[in-house]
DNA sequence: GGGCAGGTGTAAT
DNA sequence: ATTACACCTGCC
């Protein structure tokens, strides 16, 4: 059966893994195909080498499966649903003191930062760079398909760093990873030999780690900063794409253009170790309410 | 079918 | 120091 996770952490499940921040979540419909309209959905997704299955209703979030104890604890881990210093609803009550994100934060409530695993958003972002979200997933989910462990019927995790590193180029372009193929190899070389030590960048500071990041071909900032916030748990990061810049300057500057650099400064100095938060609700607002 | 969207690397000022 | 352009793919 399903289990309730307690959720005073106020995290909103479809607006979380709806976020860009993770690449490896549908949503189903669940119970009778003949009544669509009155079925719940069912977010399924992998986390590590486990195929995931959760529902939020009225009542909280519920784990459908896998439903055992150790599922559940690293499930409430992955969400934030666990009551942290920083979970979503007491960094709402924050953030909400900005003019700004107190008009932003109504359409947005509930994005949390999930604790997912740096090796996958390493290589995520990568190829995320110049590229679109459902072209990212089908690329994410072709590696999975070709290169990972297999799970259940159609579902693979995400491959090893030993298995990315030893693929062969043409499986990385049946995957649809254009040029990005050989930042890809290259980034999993580095990580299946130890020369890029992602669980040492965690323990760093920010702007170290930042640098380490940078180093890496086919890193930039965004891209670092990405991989700081979502994988690292670096939440004073504050990637800026299209959306967020576009977010910023009609938000906080009248519209006027302002230069990546200027944004960056602006944003660590106005939000300091919560930017990461203030960046998903910009961007969930920007995408949702900025289009045009 | 040409245009466009989307970050980074590189070569040009 | 900043700026212009190419890169691959999929969608309109």
């Amino acid at each position: 059966m399903a289990t309730l996770l307690p959720n005073t952490a106020g995290v909103d499940l479809r607006r979380t893994l709806e976020s860009g921040q993770a690449f490896r979540w549908r949503w189903d419909h669940l119970g009778s195909p003949v009544s669509p309209g009155s079925a719940a959905q069912v977010a399924v997704g992998v986390v590590g080498r486990r195929v995931v299955r959760l529902t939020q209703d009225g009542r909280g979030i519920r784990l459908l499966s896998p439903d055992t104890p150790e599922a559940r604890d690293a499930i409430r881990r992955y969400l934030g649903v666990v009551p942290r210093d920083t979970h979503p609803r007491r960094v709402e009550m924050t953030l909400a003191a900005d003019v700004v994100l107190a008009r932003v934060l109504p359409h947005t409530a509930g994005i949390s930062l999930l604790a997912q695993d740096p090796w996958e958003v390493l290589i995520s972002f990568i190829v995320s760079q110049n590229n679109n979200i459902p072209k990212i997933m089908r690329s994410i989910g072709g590696l999975a398909r070709t290169l990972g462990e297999p799970l259940e019927t159609g579902v693979s995790a995400f491959p090893t760093p030993e298995r990315l590193a030893a693929a062969y180029m043409r499986t990385l372009a049946a995957c649809s990873l254009g040029y990005r193929a050989p930042y890809v190899r290259t980034a999993a070389r580095l990580v299946a030999d130890g020369r890029l030590d992602l669980a040492a960048l965690a323990r760093m500071d920010h702007g170290t780690a930042r640098e380490a990041l940078l180093e890496v071909p086919g890193i930039g900032e965004k891209v670092g900063d990405c991989v700081l916030l979502f994988g690292l748990g670096h939440h004073a990061a504050f990637p800026i794409d299209v959306w967020v810049r576009r977010a910023v300057e009609r938000l906080y500057f009248k519209g006027r253009t302002r230069r990546l650099r200027d944004i960056q400064a602006f944003a660590q100095e106005r939000f300091g170790p919560l930017a990461g938060y203030a960046q998903q609700h910009l961007f969930a607002y920007a995408r949702t309410r900025l289009r045009s």
